[in-house]
DNA sequence: TGTACATCAGTGAACGCGCGTTCACTGATGTAC
DNA sequence: TGTACATCAGTGAACGCGCGTTCACTGATGTAC
């Protein structure tokens, strides 16, 4: 096997050689196939083909795991925010309907890590690299908030929009995001609400744009 | 201990009598203890001081148990926001934002319920009471939405702004709602923080209320 | 009021299972010389 | 270039545990007569 090496995931001999990413990935097709709850760290091992004993050298724990990919899963959020954000430009206010739409995008396209991200196992536990993980994607939003209201009068607190706007986005991405399983039967795209829903909530705020009323 | 009969949760000899509510109790319980991902048949059993075949006279396995567990608490749930909106009186507004701060009360009275009604593991199975039971809760909020905004012009449609104000609350009870564990400091209560949201988008579909504008 | 009987809720022992975790070990790797 | 050696990632067997589920049973209850 060792004369192969264009396979990421294969074993190398003895060692792994890359266990640690190995079992990340493990964990996230864990995830896909059974939820965050179905994870288990001696499935991630047996998934990177390795003895059960092995993921410790790498984890303190299975929560310790999920946490990593949490962890990422902000980091990768908090990217995604900022790219579509793209500084307020070309105009803050389609600039921040955008970030809306990737939130969005982020939970359909990578649903294993934003499971990760809010399932409730981590919640209590503390993970230090994860709230750090955590509050960066969300300065992002509220970043982007305080310079989108930096010009109202009166002046509204950026963190309290920036609040609304997770609390919106996340509730509509746990509702209403995920792909398959019924749930309910929605109107419109989760996109769509959620796109209308920022611009009312602004349209609130003072901020113009062309809605319902005004 | 026949001759005892003021405990409800009490043995009644050979026969419990009353198994059923007592593990929906004893699930209650240990959702509140270890969250809903540690809630096991097994446990419910013992909690309600019985062996651990017994609650499959009863309910068919765990899920079906946590299920029944979270279609009362869409019930109540709805009963609580029917109560709060109370038939849009004496004022429509303030009837919906009352509605908005029961929905919070409720998450933050009742975590156990709440834990179990959004747990993913209920998410794909199929149990149709429970489907029903949420189905309801939500009936209530469209409702009011629907007579809130009979009078705007141009009309929004009823179902959109449940959609928004549900997912606002169901955001920011999941992310900031819950007691203890420190999670994010908000500068404000989450009542506050969900009724100024609901404030200003109920502003941005032109209904008026004293906001930023106006 | 009393007796026979059907019902069925709960018992308790048993099963196989997968998990988390440990531990002495093994062998691949790289470094010092 | 070659050899000795330290390191340490991964092995694999073992452990105790709690879970879900089954099953023949037992005894409390209520009903028919």
């Amino acid at each position: 096997m060792r004369w192969n090496s264009d396979d990421a995931n294969e074993r190398r001999g003895y060692h792994h050689g890359n266990l640690r990413e190995a079992l990340i990935e493990a964990a996230l097709a864990l995830i896909g196939a059974k939820g965050a709850a179905g994870f288990t760290i001696a499935e991630a091992a047996r998934r990177a083909g390795v003895s059960p004993g092995a993921p410790y050298r790498h984890f303190r724990d299975g929560d310790a795991l999920l946490a990593e990919v949490a962890a990422r899963g902000f980091a990768l959020l908090a990217a995604a925010l900022a790219g579509a954000w793209n500084n307020g430009r070309p105009e803050k206010l389609r600039a921040f309907e955008a970030m809306g739409r990737a939130y969005l995008a982020f939970a359909r396209g990578r649903p294993e890590h934003y499971a990760a991200m809010f399932d409730t196992r981590l919640a209590n536990a503390d993970h230090p690299g994860l709230a750090t993980a955590r509050d960066n994607a969300f300065a992002v939003l509220r970043e982007a908030a305080e310079q989108l209201v930096a010009e109202l009068e009166p002046r509204p607190p950026g963190l309290m929009v920036a609040l609304h706007v997770w609390a919106l986005s996340h509730g509509i991405a746990s509702l209403f995001g995920r792909a398959g399983a019924g749930k309910r039967p929605l109107p419109m795209p989760a996109e769509d609400l959620l796109e209308a829903g920022v611009l009312l909530y602004l349209q609130g705020l003072g901020l113009g744009g062309g809605g319902a009323r005004r």
